[in-house]
RNA sequence: GGGCGAAUGGCGGAACUGGUAGACGCGCACGACUCAAAAUCGUGUUUCGCAAGAAGUGAGAGUUCGAUUCUCUCUUCGCCCA
């Protein structure tokens, strides 16, 4: 017999769903939709691991989906904007344009040696003109909603590249190439009225009952609606300057007031601006990077003014006021009131510059004269020291009083915060979408007319010039349109708000005039499935929520608010981590086994110590190329290792032993194949028992059971638990027609996992009209269950009796056995617990 | 520091709403085939015990006839936020 040759065998497949166009979304509109959408790779040049998880998942669903007869949109593109193109042409002097195409066709190629039912006619790129000319229209629209503003804005700056760095480029506060100690720069840059939606955001939330409870958390805690008050602190000083708005959740610790803190660019900043000192100051905390984190670990400083602020419930009480690092202008109103004794932050800046910490509320077990001394005392107690609030539960009722108390004597009110923060997306690079705008002689922003759409990037530029290459492109720069001279927005989109609208795209890729069409929305829309990385469960997700919310914004015709029904985060893959005896990290390939102890393959003697298994990445040296993968196991074989072992929401370790095995498992499908071919040809006449269909009718009820709550690893156990079923139940002499019914439902069944093999041993038995196999309920049913009997719920026996027997007849069997008598014997019974068809437990 | 989650054999993991713990796979052991090895096939594999049996799902308690599953306390690990 031939061995199944995978290699030519996936790639007859592969051809004749591309020739046949097996893939392309059906439009019959009549028929029920399910789109299935996995995140969009980023066109780096080679696939890898996490690619192969992803989108065999995604395929796994739309394989079974469309199989139950479902019209499937499966649609894949590139988000091709970004940095590391941007990068790499300027490291090999390339068009960033030319290297993100070639990265394409390769990555292409190798997604389509996976073996993936995609409707690759469906195909986006997101730095093609077609694309971004939408996404520019979508920006103008909402310019003319009012939802995009302009802003000045503190930025990462590298002083030696002369560029922006996004947050992640800062490493330990320095710029990620050059080095450089990171500064705080102000620039204009544009925002997206994101704020506006804080609480439909958070809202919409509640209704995602097939997003993962996980991924909801973390969008609330990142919107972080906070409950509290606003109150008004009358200023005393030398400056004209009356009274400073603060937001507080803890208002009930007014009575511990002793500083009141402000942004550097709080309002009152502008009468330092000629204070040497206070310059100064600001450059200091220039230096802190932008992130919430970076601002939280460095140290707390502050610089005094000569102004006081007045407690509002203790008007001879006056506190000093600060200007301090740690309080954003972004949050609240850019000024905090500093209440040490009960806040750390407070507390640490308090002994800092030696201001006084009084204690307002005292742990509900100690007693009145409770201290916070070595630390900042923040759980809940009893409120102290604290006049007319004494005495209140604290957090509980005394925040709530404190307020009520404040808006009667007209000091502040309830207010309600979010610490989500407009999302800026003014990026100063080259490889982006151009932003849409002109500026006129006086610097005042003008859209660019649709008509003018899209704004071209120009190409052939020099990349290596510090800043912006945009700026230096004087040519594309400055326009003249009707004698007016104007100069073009020379920042681009950040590339999320490329990924925050792609799934619309997916549904009319081809449409010219707009970036969708109203009625394929109407149909395909919202996505059935995503599936990605748990990583985007913040910004990606939050922003095409938001997005999505935009456009539908002030628009009769769209009313579309949730863009992802179901969301599906799958887990990493990790692989053991190896290093020499130097200390350095080794990759598999570079490692041979010798009596199951490992050395480097050039140098027998020396040994390689085994490490964690940890996500694969490039710097641990524990990746594994697909590519390789499947040109020497083949796809089918891959997907179906990638499926099994773990859930596909948690990690998965790839292991050589697992791929082989998996591999030699397809072979051994094949043998079966064989044998069943040949059963088929004997003809036997007529079946004795028929134990055939039974075992596939539960075949099937599982494995479309857990299909559809992804437990994709137990489908795997399914597949290997009827393999063995079968290789032993197809000796049985079985008739033609019931030996083809079965195989031919567990072929269609296994299609998702392993298509290659699949289609071809369904061609062979030359079956066509491909649907999901229904299972019978009928046969399901047993004609003997087990039956376990408890001795004061222990096991003693287990009973294999006609179903549903009633407990007397059961009891007479149990009397009779033997073991259990061992037990019964002259014992009272005191009672029993009879559970129908599954469990009897005899209490003695 | 806060939030969320997890902990089951040598390993990855099963166990439907409380009802046979360890499905399935890896690894390992033994056997068959072979001059031999690889490959393949078969058998076994939670621990202790010859066995009968006993113990056993991170630790400790609780609810229950019965707990991997529910409640509480603790430990460790992971992720997110700070």
């Amino acid at each position: 017999m031939e061995r199944y040759n995978f290699k030519v065998i996936e790639e007859k497949w592969q051809r004749y769903w591309e020739e046949k166009k097996v893939f392309k979304t059906k439009t019959d509109k009549s028929k029920k939709k399910f789109y299935c959408l996995e995140m969009f790779p980023y066109p780096s040049g080679k696939i890898h691991m996490g690619h192969v998880r992803n989108y065999t998942i995604g395929d796994v669903l739309a394989r079974f989906k469309s199989l139950q007869g479902f019209n499937v949109l499966h649609p894949m593109g590139w988000d091709s904007f970004g940095m590391p193109a941007e990068n790499a042409a300027k490291q090999n002097n390339l068009d960033p344009k030319i290297w993100t195409e070639s990265n394409i066709s390769n990555m292409k190629l190798q997604l389509k040696k996976l073996g993936l039912s995609i409707d690759w006619e469906r195909e986006i790129s997101t730095c093609s003109e077609d694309y971004y000319r939408h996404q520019q229209n979508f920006f103008l629209e909402l310019y003319k909603k009012k939802l995009v503003y302009r802003k000045e804005n503190y930025v990462n700056w590298d002083p030696v590249d002369e560029t922006v760095l996004a947050n992640e480029q800062v490493i330990d506060g320095r710029g990620w190439r050059s080095g450089a100690v990171v500064e705080r720069k102000k620039l204009s840059q544009w925002f997206f009225n994101i704020s506006k939606f804080s609480q439909e955001l958070l809202d919409g939330l509640e209704k995602l009952d097939n997003w993962p409870n996980k991924v909801k958390t973390m969008q609330k805690n990142w919107i972080g609606k906070s409950f509290g008050c606003e109150i008004d602190f009358k200023i005393e000083g030398n400056l004209s300057v009356d009274s400073v708005k603060c937001f507080t959740t803890r208002p009930d610790t007014l009575f511990g007031f002793s500083f009141l803190a402000l942004s550097i660019d709080h309002e009152i900043s502008k009468f330092y601006k000629n204070d040497e000192s206070f310059q100064k100051f600001k450059n200091e905390c220039s230096k802190t990077g932008t992130t919430e984190e970076a601002i939280a670990i460095a140290e707390k400083i502050g610089f005094k003014t000569n102004l006081f602020a007045i407690n509002p419930f203790d008007t001879s009480e006056k506190v000093p006021v600060y200007f301090a690092n740690f309080v954003l202008i972004d949050y609240g109103f850019g000024a905090v009131f500093g209440c040490p004794a009960h806040d750390q932050r407070d507390f640490d800046f308090a002994k800092k510059y030696n201001l006084q910490i009084k204690t307002v509320v005292r742990p509900k077990d100690s007693d009145e004269n409770f201290k916070a001394k070595d630390e900042a005392y923040s759980g809940p107690g009893i409120i102290i020291n604290s006049k007319f609030l004494n005495g209140l539960q604290a957090p509980e009722n005394s925040v709530l009083e404190t307020i009520k108390i404040l808006e009667q004597k007209n000091l502040g009110k309830k207010k309600i915060n979010f610490r989500l923060k407009d999302w800026g997306v003014s990026r100063q690079r080259y490889w982006g979408c151009p932003i849409p705008i002109l500026y006129d002689e006086n610097g005042e922003p003008h859209p660019v007319e649709k008509e003018m759409l899209p704004v071209k990037l120009p190409e052939n530029i020099n990349l290596n010039v510090k800043g912006n290459p945009l700026d230096n492109e004087k040519k594309w720069k400055e326009i003249e349109i009707a004698g007016k001279k104007f100069t073009r927005e020379t920042d681009t989109l950040d590339t999320f708000v490329c990924s925050s609208w792609y799934y619309l795209r997916f549904c009319s890729p081809k449409n010219l005039d707009y970036g969708y069409d109203i009625n394929d929305i109407n149909y395909w829309m919202p996505v059935d499935q995503y599936i990605g990385g748990v990583e985007h469960a913040i910004l990606h997700l939050l922003y095409s929520r938001f997005f999505m919310r935009a456009l539908s914004y002030e628009n009769e015709n769209l009313n579309l608010f949730e863009p992802f029904e179901g969301l599906f985060t799958q887990g990493m893959v990790c692989h053991e981590t190896y290093k020499d005896p130097d200390n350095n990290w080794v990759s598999p390939e570079e490692i041979e086994t010798i009596n199951g102890k490992k050395y480097l393959k050039n140098d027998n003697s020396k040994m390689i110590t085994v490490g964690s298994s940890e996500s694969m990445s490039k710097s641990k040296k524990n990746t594994i190329d697909p590519e390789s993968i499947i040109s020497n196991y083949g796809a089918d074989a891959a997907r179906l290792f990638i499926l099994s072992d773990s859930p596909p929401e948690k990690d998965v370790q790839w292991s050589d032993e697992g791929i082989n095995s998996s591999h030699k498992f397809i072979q051994k499908l094949w043998i079966l194949n064989a044998n069943i071919l040949n059963e088929i040809k004997k003809n036997h006449s007529k079946d004795d028992e028929d134990e055939l269909t039974k075992e596939t009718n539960k075949f099937i009820k599982k494995i479309t059971e857990n299909l559809e709550n992804f437990s994709y690893n137990k489908i795997v156990a399914n597949l290997y638990e009827i393999y063995s079923f079968l290789v032993k139940e197809i000796k049985k002499k079985y008739q033609k027609e019931t030996i083809l019914n079965n195989y031919e439902k567990i072929l269609v069944a296994i299609m998702p996992i392993i298509p290659h093999f699949s289609n071809e041993c369904l061609s062979i038995i030359n079956k066509k009209n491909l649907e999901w196999p229904k299972y019978d309920d009928s046969l399901l049913k047993e004609e003997k269950v087990n039956i376990v009997v408890q001795i004061n719920g222990r096991k003693r026996e287990i009973l294999n009796t006609l179903p549903d027997i009633s407990e007397e007849n059961l009891f007479e069997i149990i009397s009779k056995n033997e073991t259990l008598n061992k037990y019964l014997n002259n014992q009272i019974i005191k009672r029993k617990i009879y559970i129908k068809n599954k469990l009897i437990n005899i209490i003695l």
